[in-house]
RNA sequence: GUGGUCGUAGCUCAACGGUAGAGCCCCAGAUUGUGAUUCUGGUUGUUGCGGGUUCGAGUCCCGUCGAUCACCCCA
């Protein structure tokens, strides 16, 4: 056992876990393309002024901070908007609009670590910045829906909880109630489902309002109100509305979101959000002192309780097992079935792979069925034996079982004739 | 940050307060040019860590660290 652990919260990534992590980049990376977003990159480690000027309470209570040695007061990012509403901002001019941006990235934040939540973790970020209209709010969703299928999860086994604060803003207008109760209104909605109704009553008692008034608003919140027509309109015609619920309670916790808000969550398991995200159309003109006034637009999905999820559910599981075999599989591994013939089985390996054959073989003197063995337990293909045979070699498919002899002269042209033929798949159906 | 449960070999888990074990994995051999099975042998622990009670603690008590669950909140 190793004398010092991982930092609570932190997790080492063994190949394995590596690998899942990768195909979740690589999947991420894919969609947003196909979007047309354009990948960016900002910095880990922030000021903590940043945070502290946008994100409000609840996220500045988890802020990971710390002082440097030139006495700095810095924070590892609990998340990524605020950098990116302050590049976007500096240098916003230099970019067309609407601006499709997505980011991978690791985020941190100081809190109990549980299942699904860790001090570490990765975000895939997609933001729309330059465009109000709900066009936008409606690629977003968009994007977290093909994003979420793309791994193999079907509309079955997620959905998108809809909401938009201007709903709640209209309400609280309505009813005369000023604006500086606002905030502390939505974290009673927030916690509607949860809380006692008899506290809640309480707490909205204090500010003018009743749970009765409030249940009767939130019942007539529903995919026919005007606040979500043009964004029902715009999915409807990509065939996606059918996975989105109108939920009132979404109000989200960050500080900055104005309109839309959403959140991708499993129906299945009971899991934390997938993904969240919303409109936050006044913080590129907080950001920027007021100098920048741009709308914007974006969500973020994790990689933590994606991954449980992709673990959890049997269509994705597929795809994902089918990775994992992809990336760790070789192509061919070389027998060396006569040390005398190592140094012309080196000048085969360096060849193919310079062929871009992928290509493993053992570093000593091994027999024969330990290194065919050895080609199994590394998935390869074909394994090349090199013997007293020799220039002449065997490749043998191994999951067909049937072999062949060729001329060490055309071993790399045959292996990449053989690999472009469609592997043996399994023959159980 | 608050409360509950848990912590034994790389992994999954045993062991009444009385000498710390099994399976799997890994390595080697049986088997000197072909993948399975089987058999044989081998490596691995200050029982998370630190105290305390006891003739004696993996076991009971306290603290601590970590995991997990609930609260909280979110990716």
């Amino acid at each position: 056992m190793a004398s010092i652990q991982t930092v609570k919260g932190f997790r080492d990534f063994f190949p394995e876990e590596c690998a899942l992590r990768n195909y979740i980049f690589d999947t991420w990376r894919a969609v947003a393309r196909r979007y047309g977003f354009v990948e960016y990159e900002g910095p880990v480690l922030e000021s903590t002024d940043l945070f502290r000027k946008k994100s409000g309470d609840e996220i500045t209570s988890q802020l990971f901070c710390f002082t440097t040695k030139g006495e700095d007061d810095v924070s590892l990012r609990p998340e990524v908007t605020p950098s990116l509403a302050r590049m976007a901002t500096a240098r916003q001019r230099d970019f067309k609009k609407p601006m499709k941006w997505f980011q991978i990235g690791s985020c941190f934040r100081y809190e109990a670590p549980q299942e699904g939540r860790t001090r570490e973790f990765v975000q895939f970020n997609a933001d729309i910045l330059g465009d109000a209209s709900p066009a936008t709010d409606a690629e977003l969703i968009a994007l977290a829906i093909d994003t979420v299928r793309e791994f193999g999860v079907s509309t079955e086994d997620f959905a998108i909880r809809l909401s938009n604060r201007e709903i709640w803003n209209t309400y609280l207008a309505e009813r005369n109630i000023p604006a500086e109760h606002t905030s502390t209104f939505l974290q009673i909605i927030d916690k509607i489902e949860r809380a006692k109704p008899e506290d809640t009553e309480n707490k909205l008692s204090a500010i003018g309002l009743s749970l009765a008034d409030v249940r009767a608003f939130m019942a007539s919140a529903d995919e026919n109100h005007p606040a979500f027509a043009a964004l029902r309109e715009n999915l409807t015609a990509r065939g996606l509305w059918q996975q989105v619920r109108i939920d009132a309670t979404i109000v989200r916790g960050l500080a900055y979101y104005t309109g839309t808000v959403f959140e991708v969550f499993d129906l299945k398991h009971g899991l934390r959000a997938v993904a969240g995200g919303g409109r936050y159309d006044r913080l590129c003109a907080l950001m920027s002192d007021g100098k920048v006034d741009m709308p914007a637009a974006g969500f973020a999905m994790g990689d933590v309780v994606l991954g449980i999820l992709l673990k959890k559910t049997p269509g994705a599981q597929m795809k994902l097992t089918s990775a994992l075999l992809a990336s760790s599989s070789i192509d061919a591994y070389v027998v060396v079935a006569d040390e005398a013939q190592r140094s012309n089985a080196l000048a085969a390996v360096q060849a193919l792979r310079a062929a871009g054959v992928r290509v493993d073989y053992s570093f000593g003197a091994q027999k024969v069925g330990k290194q065919f063995q050895a080609a199994e337990d590394r998935k390869a293909r074909f394994a090349i034996t090199f013997g007293a045979e020799y220039p002449e070699v065997v490749i043998k498919n191994l999951l067909a079982r049937s072999q062949s002899a060729v001329a060490v002269d055309g071993l790399v042209a045959e292996v990449q004739r053989l690999l472009s033929e469609p592997a043996l798949g399994p023959l159980i159906a």
